[in-house]
DNA sequence: ACCATCAATGAGTCAAACTCATTTTGCCCA
DNA sequence: TGGGCAAAATGAGTTTGACTCATTGATGGT
């Protein structure tokens, strides 16, 4: 109707690119932008307004999709959360045997924190310690995340290669808090790589049966 | 302080707080009123007003002693943190050989979480992911605080009850890591006081060298 | 008593999350 | 093809709460 047309500053207008695009998925792209200002910003910098200038959508269109900034997040995490649990899906089927599983788990999960750290940062922070967050899908997730790790852990208890005394949650929280540490701690620790091993050395340790038990290790494919 | 004692020295210190005091320690007011709606509100939710009202100042007299909101709650943080270091490194002079000690550590800092859950979930949340901390003061307290740790650790192994390849650092991550996502985890879990337990067992396990030195060998029941 | 100084005050500013009346778009059918 | 209409998008406006600053008033020295 009435001009809504190129003014001599509307070359890249988010009116006048948007206007007529059906095929674009805005949530998409509004996904995409708010990921990048958290990573960048943390959440408490990061502005409704910049994600909607980024994401060339007007500010009021991100709160069509996410009715708060926090919730907004949420959807950023559990996206790459669910990324992260497929990945190591498919990388525990590859390995044969508990400890080669664990181990496994071990390294991938303390890498997150070095390629991730920004937004595996964002998920402790601002996810996990937040009231309501038992009953978030965030939490859900994150069951689904451990279970992968307390199951390999049972069925090591089961085949003998883990010790009988050991508690699958008392090993997790030992499992994941380290790592989370290890990773979070030392920006600038020398060499990472090498502590996820150290760490997966002294936790194999604590839970590793002694007993010799070959090839036995089946661990629930 | 009726009787008002005046400072006799009157140098030029900007910040030598209330050279004509009223009688009543308006800092004093602010940091416990402060804590106290942190513990019950969390860092956003605590507004500057309530712990103003609740102190009974004025919202700008806040200003006076602390530039931010955050950097209130890190004097609030610091306070408590001294005074758990101090309790600390009194228990632990009381405890006798290197397990006791490290048993001892556990169970105090995981009883942290459960007692002083609030607070203890500030210090995680608000001010150890902020991206200045390495060069906060609180960094430093957690340096002393995990210092208390790593040196029994060392002791350990120097005297042979801690295995010799056990990484101090690492060895800390672990605890702490452990112990905190322990005391966080369940607020429903069952019986927390075991949890320190049984991951104490766990922990031990990794790190003892196995050789009975002394007289706390296999002790286990 | 009177003044100089500085803590204390609280109304005002400002930034940013969130709202909503209005505009624009996409689709359908005549 | 055009006209109607529901849904999507917009951005100016509202609200909230951290932070500021010109003014007030208490205090100690003289």
């Amino acid at each position: 109707m009435a001009g809504a047309r190129k003014t001599s500053k509307e070359d890249a207008s988010p009116r006048r690119a948007r206007a007529h695009v059906h095929n674009r998925d805005r949530e998409e792209d509004i996904l995409l932008a708010a990921r990048a200002v958290f990573e960048e910003r943390g959440f408490d910098a990061a502005s409704v307004a910049e994600i909607a200038r980024r994401s060339r959508v007007a500010e009021g269109t991100i709160y069509l999709y996410s009715a708060t900034k926090r919730e907004l997040l949420q959807k950023v995490v559990t996206r790459w959360y669910e990324g992260l649990i497929a990945e190591i899906e498919r990388g525990l089927a590859a390995c044969d045997g508990v400890e080669a599983k664990l181990r496994y788990f071990a390294e991938r999960h303390f890498r997150l924190h070095a390629e991730d750290a920004a937004i595996g940062r964002l998920t402790v922070r601002e996810l996990r310690s937040v009231p309501d967050y038992p009953a978030s899908s965030l939490h859900e997730l994150n069951r689904r995340y451990t279970r992968l790790f307390t199951g390999i852990v049972r069925a090591g208890v089961a085949s003998g290669e883990i010790h009988a005394g050991v508690r699958p949650d008392i090993a997790r929280d030992m499992f994941f808090g380290a790592l989370e540490h290890l990773g979070m701690g030392g920006t600038g620790r020398a060499r990472r790589g090498d502590g996820a091993l150290a760490f997966f050395a002294l936790f194999w340790r604590a839970i590793a049966s002694g007993k010799p038990t070959g090839d036995n290790g089946r661990a629930r494919g």
